[in-house]
Order: C-alpha cells, then sequence, then structure tokens
RNA sequence: GGGUAGGUUGAGCAGGUGGUGAGCUCCGCUGACUGUAGAUCAGCCGUCUUUCGACUGUGGGGGUUCGAUUCCCUCCCUGCCCA
C-alpha cells in the first residue's frame, strides 16, 4: 500500500526554510502552510465553502472534543470526519494532548494516560496513547497526532523531564497501536525551553518510524527568544530529515518568519479565527481593532489590498457596527479575513522564498505585528500593542494562569504600569503591500460513497 | 379635579425607617487572547487628579435639626386608578 502521506521538499537560500508539498488522500498541501482550527469539527462561524475561499488547504480538527461530543464511533458511522463535516480537503487531528495542559485542573496524568473529568458533564475520560490513536483512526483524518504531554514553560525542570520522557514513551507506544496504513501519524517533540532536553527530545522523536515531527510545548508563555532558542536546537537535530515539520499551535503573523527559517513547514493556530471574533483584524497595515471607537465612521474596506469576501463587500464602518450590536454575521466575516490575510500570508511567503522577496516580507509584518504600532490608515485608532512577554508569568505561574482561564482570575491583580507605547513606533511607514498572485484552489471533490478508509 | 405609586450618577435598577448614598446591570472607552471549556475575559466608566486623594450628587425650593436621601411645607414631572 502506498504511504499514507507524501512529502517532498526543496531548500531555500533563507536560512533552513524550506519549500515544499505533502500529497494527501484528500488533497495537496503546499508548504510553509498554516492550518486553520476547527476543533468540533468546524472551523468557527465558516463553512467549508468560506474555508475554500480563503485559500484553506487543509484543516486541524480535535480528538478530546470529538470523541466527547459527538463521539468517534458515531462519527465512524456517518461516513468518517471528512464527509461528517463536508470538508474533502486534508484533516490534521491533535490527539488531546493541548487539553492535558488546557485543562490541568480537571485532570489527572500517569504514566499509562491521562484522566479527565469531561468539560461538558464532568464524568470521567481517560485518555491513553493508544485510545487516542483508535479515536483519530475512528475519526478517519489524514494526519493523526500521538498523544503527548507537555507543561507550561514555568514548570521546573523536573516537571519538564518527566513529561517529556513519558511523551517518548507514549510516542513509542502510539505507533505500536496503528491499525491503518492510510492515515499518517506525526510525533511530538516535548522538552521546554531546555536546549539539552529538546534537542534529546527532538533525537529521540526522530529516530521513531513517524511520517512527520512536530514540535509541541512552544508559545505557552516563554518569550519570543526562548522559543526561537527552543526551535533551533530541533531545526539542528533534525536538519537532514526529510520528513515534514510541524509547530504546534503557532502563530501570530510575526511568529511564522523565525519558525520557517527553522526549517518548520506546517503551523496551526486559533488566533486568526479567535481575534476575528474577538474583533481584531490582521491588515497588510498591521492590526484593526473593530471595537474602537474611530472605525464607526470609516467608510474603507478593512483592508484595501485584500481580495476576501468582507473586504470587498463590507466597511470598517459596517463591521463596527456589526460588533456593537453582536450580529453573528460579523463573525464570518472576520474570520473569512483574517483566515485570508493569514493564508495569504503563507502564501506570500512561499513566493518571497522562491524569488527572493523573502527578507521585505519578513521586515515588514515583523515591524507590524512584533512591537506596537500604530496604524496610519485607521482613524480614532488608539495604539495598536502586541502582547509584550512581561505580560505573562508575573506572579501566577503560566499554567495556573493559563488554566484558570481569564474569568477565574483573582479580582484584584496588580496593576500594570503604563508603558511607553507611544513613542518608538512613530517611525515604521505604510509599506506598500503587494497583492499576492492568486493560486487557484480547485476543490478536490471525490465521490461521496467513497469510503475514507481505503 | 380626586386618589395612588414614583422621580437616585447616559439608560434601567438596588439601597437608604435623622448620623459620611459612587453598589449592580446595560450602554460607552481601552486592552488581552498562540496544538479553542473563549460570540470569551479584564480594566475604566459623576468632576478634578499620574497616584494618593479631594469634591459633587438622592426632581426644584423652603423649613425643622448639631446633622435631612430620610421628618414637615410647597412646587414641578411621570405612571396608574377614579371622576
Amino acid at each position: 500500500m502506498a504511504p499514507p502521506i507524501q512529502f517532498s521538499s526543496e531548500t531555500t537560500d533563507v536560512s533552513r526554510a524550506r519549500l515544499g508539498t505533502l500529497e494527501t488522500a484528500h488533497g495537496t498541501v503546499d508548504t510553509p502552510q498554516f492550518m486553520p482550527v476547527g476543533t468540533q469539527a468546524s472551523v468557527k462561524a465558516l463553512t467549508p465553502a468560506d474555508l475554500r475561499a480563503t485559500g484553506t488547504q487543509i484543516l486541524l480538527a480535535n480528538t478530546y472534543h470529538l470523541s466527547l461530543r459527538p463521539g468517534e464511533d458515531r462519527i465512524a458511522r456517518l461516513g468518517g470526519l471528512h464527509r461528517f463535516m463536508a470538508w474533502d480537503g486534508p484533516i490534521l487531528t491533535d490527539s488531546g494532548g493541548f487539553q492535558v495542559f488546557s485543562l490541568g485542573h480537571l485532570r489527572t496524568v500517569d504514566d499509562d494516560g491521562v484522566t479527565f473529568a469531561s468539560h461538558l458533564d464532568g464524568s470521567a475520560q481517560r485518555l491513553t496513547p493508544e485510545r487516542a490513536i483508535a479515536i483519530q483512526e475512528a475519526l478517519g483524518s489524514d494526519i493523526a497526532m500521538v498523544l503527548d504531554h507537555l507543561v507550561g514553560s514555568a514548570g521546573s525542570v523536573e516537571g519538564v523531564r518527566d513529561a517529556m520522557e513519558r511523551t517518548h514513551l507514549w510516542a513509542g507506544r502510539s505507533l505500536e497501536a496503528r491499525r491503518r496504513a492510510d492515515q499518517a501519524v506525526f510525533g511530538i517533540v516535548q522538552g521546554g525551553i531546555d536546549r539539552g532536553m529538546r534537542a534529546e527530545s527532538a533525537r529521540a522523536i526522530a529516530a521513531l518510524p513517524f511520517e512527520g515531527i512536530a514540535i509541541g510545548g512552544l508559545s505557552v508563555g516563554e518569550s519570543k527568544a526562548e522559543m526561537a532558542d527552543a526551535l533551533e536546537v530541533v531545526a539542528g537535530v533534525l536538519a537532514n530529515d526529510p520528513r515534514p515539520r510541524y509547530l504546534m499551535g503557532v502563530g501570530a503573523p510575526d511568529d511564522f518568519f523565525v519558525a520557517i527559517e527553522h526549517g518548520v513547514d506546517l503551523f496551526d493556530c486559533v488566533l486568526p479565527t479567535r481575534l476575528a471574533r474577538h474583533g481584531q483584524l490582521w491588515t497588510s497595515r498591521g492590526r484593526l481593532r473593530l471595537g474602537n471607537a474611530g472605525l464607526l465612521d470609516d467608510p474603507r474596506p478593512v483592508d484595501d489590498v485584500c481580495g476576501c469576501e468582507t473586504c470587498r463587500d463590507y466597511s470598517r464602518a459596517y463591521l463596527a457596527h456589526l460588533f456593537r450590536a453582536g450580529e453573528l454575521l460579523v463573525h464570518r466575516l472576520t474570520s473569512v479575513h483574517n483566515l485570508t490575510y493569514t493564508l495569504d500570508l503563507m502564501r506570500a511567503i512561499r513566493q518571497g522564498l522562491r524569488d527572493g522577496g523573502y527578507q521585505a516580507l519578513r521586515d515588514r509584518v515583523t515591524s507590524q505585528f512584533a512591537a506596537p504600532s500604530d496604524d496610519p490608515q485607521s482613524t480614532g485608532n488608539g495604539p495598536l500593542q502586541a502582547h509584550s512577554e512581561t505580560d505573562a508569568a508575573s506572579d501566577l505561574g503560566l499554567d495556573e494562569r493559563r488554566l484558570m482561564g481569564n474569568r477565574d482570575r483573582p479580582k484584584k491583580q496588580p496593576k500594570r504600569k503604563p508603558k511607553d507605547k507611544d513613542k518608538a513606533h512613530k517611525a515604521a511607514p505604510p509599506m506598500v503591500y503587494e497583492p499576492m498572485t492568486v493560486e487557484v484552489i480547485k476543490p478536490r471533490r471525490k465521490p461521496r460513497d467513497e469510503p475514507d478508509a481505503g
């Protein structure tokens, strides 16, 4: 039987960056590529047709959530995940490893697996490496992820090592549990931000016969410098490894570049869709916050060089109105835009790697998103602020801070000192944005009846 | 005209039976969010003040009192009932 996926890549003259093609039974993915997150078999607010229009080539869905509801057996009976959600393109399923982390106070981890209290009804749920594979095989995704154990950057050295070793143990068990030959399985590198452990983990995972290597446990509160450091270590270990590399949970526009330069091929992140629903839009000139009062009278599109439906048909004023009014349509329109921006950005990066425009693109996007900057195009839009590293991990450990969520945070937190956010960034001139050539992506339809399991 | 219930910070309310009314929810303003327990969450939201704090504010006016949102008089406004 043919391998479940085929990946070919070529090096570029930009550091370790590479251009590749990932072929799956449900279509081809150009890399570097971004995967929108559709946790519950839905990228929130968007239809598959919407996703196609944004340029989406591959989606992520979630084992943990779909296993709890509606249940993997039901999805299997209904023809598998692709058919269930009417998305005929490639799908990668996450294993539930992230929920081990994010649902911290609802679970206990032991060497055999994880016991969760379901976030839906509190019932006890058991997830083991074997079960995570079985669920994903029932769902029928193109790429399955192994169950891993990640800890926050605030964790102790012993805690990081413990989680890493457990992750390695589980990686081997996951491979032994495989039954389907038509589904790829990716291993996940852990090791926190410790260079030694990162390298050790990368070697351990790379030694196993996975179809791809994921880098997990990053963008969980560590600084950008620490993340870059960990990526560099992994990139060194994987330098001659031909398999696709997937950086999990990243990222913001400026995060892509450093990762791609360390040889990363795939990304996923909730940011573009979550921020869209929360009113933050990404544009060729930086961030735009729909809640800001200045947009209420602004007849311009969100981004005049964007070709998405939202920018083509609607004004900032209208979107700002919808946002205030709580109209559900705004979620679709903003999500369409942010995903279009993100996928256009990936396409521009690929193009830049080919034609030498990469560095200029990197400089522009980084200046717009990595540092606070004004959006010269917006009216009355306050200083645009990137999240700063001082936000995270002050009194509370990262884990605790994330796990308790905003709603449960103690009322009285030490107030942040006002920062000099108005200085320094007056200089950044609006960069000329060059519309990207649109690669027409044809839906790869397959007959409805054709079973996903080959 | 008679009766009755009311009038509190943009809106809607809570409270207060003589001893310092700035409390809530909306609205509004500004942020946060990275393998989605997130159409969520946080801060601010009378005036002045970076902060500390100061000041003002219970429909208007008057009275009693050391002190009135509270008691008395009067006027204005609103809802409802009756003529």
